[in-house]
RNA sequence: GGAGCUGUGGUGUAGUGGUUAACAUGCCGGCCUGUCAAGCCGGAGACCGCGGGUUCAAGUCCCGUCAGCUCCGCCA
């Protein structure tokens, strides 16, 4: 740089600075060049100013400025200078002053970039990930990353100033069972053995209650081998804590104020507490989902009753078989064609529901091709239940309570999307509460834990743990912001007996408990406290804040969905010495690479 | 494992089975002393993701394949 010092970022010039000699580092936004007079507009982190090259102040940095183009690295000195009158430019915070250049240095040269360098670009998404550093110097990209750093700055402020310590685990450790696909490491010195990437620190936090450091908390990198989503990567971010001695309301309402604080320092909003609270079972009623969006209202109904008994037999074997008939009502969509009504049923068959009926409310009544079904009453019934008016559009659905729940948990939001009912800049965080402690999984012909193998049941279902096994309820919460889940957490179990008859719901022997929790359950012999605690997803609270659509927005280097680096061209193939140094050989001859195609 | 959408100059798009693949922007050159979506003039740049097939003729129709995205399954 030839011996220049940054005096001042770019975008952090104001009136104040006029008359100052200033010297700025940079990439060239654009040239915009006058013959007589080259404009340059400048841009770092900060933003952008307009750097001014006239003969009359600088012909040597004129002449070179000539030369310059979108993307070079400049060093210029030069003097800030309040804009000619009329000249100023409101729509930049620089926007009323000028950097007169006296000395340019061009520190380096740039190819003209694939894409432009500026916010809402609209590109294909594989050139941004494989020019990841041209994409990450879009400012909005920049904001986004210094919200984010934000958010984790806020977290660790106040955790320390609650007594937390940030404390490492590591993440080569062992496979559990249990849970999501693991990403495996061999062991070069142990031949034929793996460590795993944590899915989660979970065990060793309980260990550190164990270890008596009573409130811990890690922004910690997980890692889960399945399939992609936009709110999902391989790797990800969680703010985890645990902390000893507590019930669900202590975390609940030490974490709502941590989440406060998180909004108010990364984008200046101050939610209200206590933030909403809502049973698994009323979620699942009201919204169909285990984590509503509450920013609209189009809850369900249920009208498995009225089903029950009507003529319509794919209503009432549904309701007669333990399924349930569940409605929607779609208001003011009674204009919507067959195609439409078409058109929401196949969206609804991807969520496995066979069939969509509908009621359009009209003046002269309910025209339906199944209302013939119905006597009077119990279309008077099922109208009041679904609050219907003339002019709306009733759905149902009946089915198994999974499908019915999770086809019109869709289609309600679905609906809301298509009808713009959901609000922007609204921020609806809530908690969802006593989960299910197990889930029965028909393909394993078992239980499963919903949460994890490790959250205490509810003290007064633990009878029902050997007896039904399906109505234990969880001392488990999650946080639910915008329909999306950012947290969750539970009261953990702290003692050997429990945590005992919890493997034997999930159907481990002892042996294979012992096996491969044995550490576990001899620290819960050594004087355990009570305790619990939660995990927040960091790139889906920011991606939330920072109202992007994808993680990938806020991951400065993400997947795409098939798990690749288009950057570094990860998961690379590796020389067979090394695969022969690790003990290991593959099936696959000729390895796909991710750049293909 | 499955379903859907997308793929055409650097970028974003248009393109009814039929001549030399069109437009905008960017890029290159020239002119231009107050622009900031600068302006004006000129120029270069695509064998239409890849491979087959149908046809006298394919960017366009069919099959396969690759890549990206969205979703289902999966994600304690």
């Amino acid at each position: 740089m030839g011996g220049l010092k940054r005096t001042h970022m770019c975008g952090a010039l104001r009136p104040e600075n006029v008359g100052q000699r200033v010297v700025l580092m940079g990439w060239v936004q654009k040239r915009r060049d006058h013959g007589g007079l080259i404009f340059v507009d400048l841009r770092d982190r900060s933003g952008l100013v307009q750097v001014v090259f006239s003969p009359d102040s600088s012909a040597e940095s004129f002449a070179k400025a000539g030369g310059v183009r979108n993307e070079y690295v400049l060093a210029v000195e030069g003097k800030v200078v309040p804009r000619p009158e009329g000249t100023e430019n409101s729509a930049l915070p620089t926007g009323r002053i000028d950097v007169i250049c006296y000395g340019l240095r061009i520190l380096n040269r740039a190819k003209t970039p694939p894409f432009y360098i500026e916010d809402g670009i609209d590109v294909d998404e594989n050139l941004r990930l494989r020019y990841r550093y041209l994409d990450l110097r879009r400012p909005e990209m920049q904001l986004t990353l210094e919200m984010r750093h934000r958010t984790v700055k806020a977290v660790r402020d106040y955790l320390d100033q609650k007594g937390f310590l940030e404390i490492e685990t590591p993440m080569l450790t062992s496979s559990t069972p249990e849970g999501a696909r693991d990403y495996l490491v061999p062991s070069r010195v142990n031949p034929g053995r793996f460590y795993a990437l944590p899915q989660s620190p979970q065990l060793f936090k309980q260990i550190l209650m164990v270890a008596g450091m009573d409130r811990y908390f890690q922004i910690v990198r997980c890692f889960r081998d399945e399939d992609l989503r936009a709110d999902r990567q391989p790797e990800f971010t969680q703010i985890d804590m645990e902390l000893s001695f507590v019930d669900v309301d202590d975390v609940i309402s030490l974490t709502e104020e941590m989440v406060v604080r998180i909004c108010s320092e990364a984008i200046g909003l101050k939610p209200e507490l206590p933030f909403p609270r809502l049973s698994y079972q009323e979620a699942m009623d009201r919204y169909g989902s285990d984590k509503p969006d509450t920013r609209f209202g189009l809850e369900l109904a249920d009208i498995s009753d009225v089903a029950l008994n009507c003529g319509f037999k794919v209503f009432s074997s549904a309701a007669a078989s333990g399924g349930l008939v569940k409605g929607i009502n779609a208001k003011g969509c009674g204009g919507f064609s067959r195609k439409d009504i078409d058109d929401l049923t196949a969206f609804a068959s991807i969520y496995k529901a066979k069939g969509l009926a509908y009621f359009i409310v009209t003046a002269e009544g309910v025209k339906s091709p199944i209302a013939k079904f119905f006597g009077p009453q119990e279309i008077d019934t099922i109208l009041t239940r679904l609050d219907a008016r003339e002019g709306d559009l009733l759905l149902f659905v009946a089915d198994s309570p999974g499908v019915a729940y999770a086809a019109l948990g869709a289609l309600r939001v679905h609906l809301a999307e298509r009808l713009n009912l959901i609000p922007e800049n609204l921020f609806n965080f809530l908690w969802v509460t006593d989960f299910p402690l197990l889930d029965y999984d028909q393909e394993e012909q078992r239980f499963v834990a919903m949460h994890h193998p490790f959250t205490s049941p509810r003290e007064e279902d633990l009878g029902l743990l050997e007896s039904d096994p399906g109505n234990v309820r969880a001392r488990a919460y999650d946080l639910v912001l915008n329909g999306i889940e950012v947290g969750g957490g539970s009261i953990r179990i702290h003692r050997r007996d429990i945590q005992e008859k919890m493997f034997k719901a999930i159907g481990f022997t002892p042996e294979e408990a012992v096996d491969k929790f044995g550490y576990m359950l001899e620290a819960f012999e050594y004087g355990t406290p009570p305790h619990g605690g939660i995990a927040f997803g960091l790139d889906r609270l920011v991606m939330l804040l920072a109202g992007r659509k994808t993680i990938r927005d806020v991951i400065p280097f993400p997947k795409t969905q098939s798990a690749a680096c288009l950057m570094t061209g990860a998961p690379g193939p590796v020389d067979p010495v090394q695969l022969k140094e690790l003990h290991i050989r593959t099936e696959v001859k000729q390895p796909r690479t991710a750049k293909q195609g």
